[in-house]
DNA sequence: CGATGAAATTGACCGTGGTCAATATTTGGA
DNA sequence: TCCAAATATTGACCACGGTCAATTTCATCG
């Protein structure tokens, strides 16, 4: 018999929510230290950790919460009929991602799940986002030699690097989107 | 006058990397702990960040060592004329940097380099294996519409996204070579 | 040599994430 | 309404990376 869950679970759970995104909102992701969170959740730092597994779990709720919003942004978008207005529709959620190192950096280690038992609000993330891009793909002026489901692990893995290079030193002289419009073009668009 | 850098000062540097090393060859990189390596290099705790400014740079100098000499043996290979040829020489490299989850955070994390002042060991390795791979490029029966640094760029994304993959528990019914090679034949050999 | 300043080393101490046995609260049944 | 089992909460405690003022060792020069 399924025990239903307590009230005072899901309020505990929200006041640890609301407060976690009120330490982000003022100081960002990075600077939020579990601490800080259930002093002003009123609650014992173990409640934390009956909640959440650790604290890149919430941080996967969080983070993955905001990516979500962002996909429901583009899933909206009429279908892009070319590589300029497809890197313009991603241009909002990549922003968000590389809003701090530390985000990326968590988005990275969650986007695989480790094991078939967890899998993550960002994982879910990841998925979804193939998924509108593989309708998008779907019948475009493409190339057509590989599947939609192919192109989209692509448009994936170049969104990736286009991101990663922002962060380093060696690469950081083109402007994301100019990148990833160069990857995009060359991967779906091939000329030879 | 640059003070010549004390014989003291290398040999402690010595005994942190080998006792380091040990460590790891007895029970892997993820395993690793300051307090075992200092103890059994008998030092303080306070000479290990006087060496490496934090446990990852540490880990920074032995990964990178790794690779590199991957790197080394990939080298000194002749350039591989099909796609197939080019996955088989990679595949060691490969197989390191997926021995352990963490090996494969701890290379994303410094395969950008934070800042121009420490472009550190394995930023390095990224662009020595994006110079070898451009060089295969160079006269092979390759795509000729894209150059052959935009095409190394697209092998190391799609190299990391095959590895993440393998992590991720929606994807790992495929192999990482053949997915490797399912990727840079789509990237290198368009047909369309 | 001995003095002196620079460089390396030390270890007590701190911040922060995470654990767990003890305690408190809720729920369903008699 | 009361009791017992299930569930949630607590906070002292631990692990481990990292800091820094005090101390020791080293190199150079008169």
């Amino acid at each position: 018999m399924a025990k239903a869950v307590q009230q005072r679970t899901l309020k505990t759970r929200a006041k640890l929510l609301d407060a976690a995104q009120a330490v982000i909102s003022e100081s960002g992701y990075e600077a939020m230290r579990v601490e800080e969170v259930v002093l002003r959740a009123g609650v014992a730092k173990g409640t934390f950790f009956s909640h959440f597994k650790d604290k890149d779990a919430l941080m996967d709720q969080l983070i993955g919460a905001e990516i979500d919003r962002h996909l429901d942004g583009i899933d909206a978008l009429d279908a892009p009929t070319s590589i300029a207005e497809m890197t313009d529709a991603m241009m909002p959620l990549i922003t968000f991602m590389t809003c701090e190192r530390y985000v990326f950096d968590v988005i990275l280690r969650h986007s695989g799940a480790a094991a078939n038992a967890d899998i993550g609000p960002i994982a879910m993330t990841f998925g979804r986002h193939a998924e509108v891009v593989t309708k998008w793909l779907w019948d475009q002026p493409f190339r057509k030699d590989i599947s939609a489901e192919l192109q989209a692990e692509g448009v994936q893995a170049f969104m990736v690097q286009a991101i990663s290079l922002i962060f380093c030193s060696l690469h950081n002289s083109v402007a994301p989107r100019e990148r990833l419009e160069t990857y995009l073009t060359a991967w779906l668009m091939p000329t030879a």
